[in-house]
DNA sequence: GTCTATAGAGTGATAGAC
DNA sequence: GTCTATCACTCTATAGAC
């Protein structure tokens, strides 16, 4: 039997695809092997609590793997954050889910969750790069630029079809987090 | 008698508000105030030849106030690049309909004109990059983490609700590109 | 009469809810 | 599976310009 737990990951591969109004049910049907049924036994409240799941365990995942170690990793953590953000967006294959919705129609109804995402990532890595070397004023803008960078490689990763812009710009980001006197 | 001019950019902004799939045919007779017949006269083809209309009038627009003055307008065309970016997209209040539909489902079936606008935004800005005093070799690098950010800095916005975000990781970006040797 | 622009009822398909 | 609402879209009817 299929739980919340098995299926929360197939939903939010239909969701990085074809985004919120994209994944019908029938799509989503077809991405977990469900019926209708089995999916509101799981999900009572429909569409939007599928969502709803995704964004939680997309934020646990950050949270465990990313926020979380930048926030008490010390001067290595940022480079980490480097190498798992590069592998979870596949470099540039994979959408931010969370990006996407901020994008769509879909802001309003998460707009909790989209803004504690962000604000976790930028106050963690605010703290890995004062930990790195930069000077705590400085730390939480430059935080911000690589948190937009990242969501910007995406869009442009995708909108030009290739991977190796999204590399491009994350390099560069990572250099610049590595060196705080640039 | 309304023509493709005047419609166009209703269009524009109803997709940047609600994005394709959200912006139904009755949102968009509402938004213009045209009947489907109305609709459907101007645009034989339907929603996808609106969304072409509005994808082409984008270019068209950015070609002569952003890409053409980047392209000629030496030195200072950077800076004002800059004004032209945050006034466009209201200091991260409005969407960019390209990077939306990078995201979204629309991504294959626009692909070649998504690929067109970050293409000639970035050749653009590396050209303008160079006439401010960027190495021709970094030029592109930077012009690409310029453009990404720009995105980036939209997507963040929207996700915090706070347009200052917006306007500092702008800030950023455009002191970075008008100094060179940082 | 012909033409173009308009409105909107009506089409089948498919949506999400249950 | 069954429901109703809504989807993109088609079609008919009508208006006024010429």
């Amino acid at each position: 039997m299929a739980g919340r737990a098995e299926i929360t990951p197939l939903l939010a591969e239909t969701f990085r695809e074809h985004g919120y109004e994209g994944a019908s049910l029938a799509l989503i049907c077809k991405a977990t092997g469900l019926g209708k049924g089995s999916l509101y036994n799981l999900f009572p409240k429909g569409k939007e609590e599928m969502a709803a799941a995704v964004l939680d365990e997309v934020e646990v995942w950050f949270e465990r793997e990313v926020f979380a170690p930048l926030a008490t990793g010390g001067p290595a953590a940022t480079a980490k954050m480097f190498d798992a953000v590069d592998a979870y967006f596949r470099s540039g294959g994979r959408v931010c889910l969370v990006g996407a919705f901020a994008l769509a129609d879909t802001r309003e109804r998460f707009a909790a969750r989209l803004r504690t995402y962000f604000t976790r990532w930028i106050d963690a890595l605010s703290i890995a790069l004062t930990a790195g070397g930069h000077k705590p004023r400085k730390a939480r803008g430059r935080a911000e630029e690589v948190v937009a960078g990242v969501q910007g490689a995406i869009v442009l990763a995708r909108a030009l079809d290739d991977k190796a812009a999204f590399a491009r710009v994350l390099e560069r980001l990572r250099r610049r987090a590595a060196s705080p006197q640039a």
